[in-house]
DNA sequence: TAGTCGTGGTA
DNA sequence: TTACCAAGACT
């Protein structure tokens, strides 16, 4: 598959800002933890604001964590702006204010998975490194395997079958990575995969094998309302609309069980994602 | 390892 | 409308 889906990835590639020429390693690692569980759509502006403000890690590590979750607005989980916030005052400190290349160097700072650390080695530094995600494990479950779609992820399994996928240089391999990636959220997408789109459909395991339905364990679905989340969405949503720290009543209107209330907003302290005051206020970390 | 962690668009 | 889905990490 690889020379007709590299070459299909050059032509029909979408242009996003973190795909631009002289975007650095920086630049990078800071699109991949947006992306993460999150829509291209609603990384983009989000992206453009914090590489015009903090164009260095040492930039993003200046400003305080209250500052950097405001900043990450509503992209949801916003631990990982917490994490991104540590991880760039780990690189503006021990690694000269760049980057690392090295796949275990970056596994070793905070928000970097798996994924993550091969997306930055493969895309910023061009290194030869499966890079498994999501739309890469629904790719190589139908190409590959025949199957409808990927079962339950198994991180020795998914890597081994990428790695054989990989050409043997460095620059093409890290264009293969990202081409597999653009293919499963193009073109062979979820729900509805647009196989006459895609320039790998003459070698498609799943084609030859009749499109036959995924048969592995359904997958768990992720409820939202009523759930922890929504609360803690909720209240983090007072303090991002407010200047300075808020009263308890303020949190206290917006969820009825008091009991579910309390929790979470317990657990957001716990996560350093709200901080108490003196006077018994709440505010974002640092901002009081 | 299965559960938890936000948010909003789409079919 | 409800349910699924979106470049995962962490415990």
């Amino acid at each position: 598959m690889d020379d007709a889906l590299i070459l299909w990835y050059t032509k029909n590639k979408r242009s996003l800002p973190w795909r631009e020429p002289g975007v650095t390693a920086w630049g990078v690692l800071v699109s991949e933890i947006m992306l993460q569980q999150t829509p291209v759509a609603r990384v983009e502006p989000i992206w453009l604001e914090w590489m015009a403000r903090w164009p260095v890690p040492s930039g993003l590590a200046a400003v305080s964590q209250g500052e950097v979750v405001r900043a990450w607005g509503k992209l949801g989980y916003p631990r990982r702006a917490l994490r991104l916030h540590a991880a760039a005052a780990e690189i503006a400190a021990h690694h000269n204010d760049i980057v690392p290349s090295d796949v275990d160097t970056l596994l070793a700072l905070p928000g970097i998975g798996d994924y993550t650390a091969r997306a930055v080695a493969a895309f910023a530094y061009s290194r030869r490194v499966p890079v498994v995600d999501t739309n890469v494990r629904r790719v190589v479950a139908r190409a590959v395997h025949g199957a409808g779609d990927a079962g339950p992820a198994s991180n020795a399994r998914d890597m081994a079958d990428v790695e054989v996928l990989l050409p043997a240089a460095d620059a093409e391999a890290a264009l293969m990575s990202i081409a597999l990636m653009e293919l499963g959220a193009m073109v062979c997408t979820a729900r509805t995969p647009r196989c006459v789109d895609c320039p790998i459909f003459g070698s498609c395991a799943w084609q030859k094998a009749g499109r036959p339905e995924y048969t592995g364990p359904a997958k768990p679905v992720q409820r939202f309302a009523g759930t922890d989340r929504q609360v803690r969405g909720l209240l983090l949503d007072v303090l991002r609309d407010t200047d300075g720290p808020v009263t308890r009543a303020r949190l206290d209107a917006v969820w009825a069980d008091s009991g579910q209330r309390d929790r979470c907003l317990d657990s957001l302290l716990v996560d350093g994602l709200l901080e108490q005051t003196d006077a018994g206020l709440f505010a974002l970390p640092g901002e009081h």
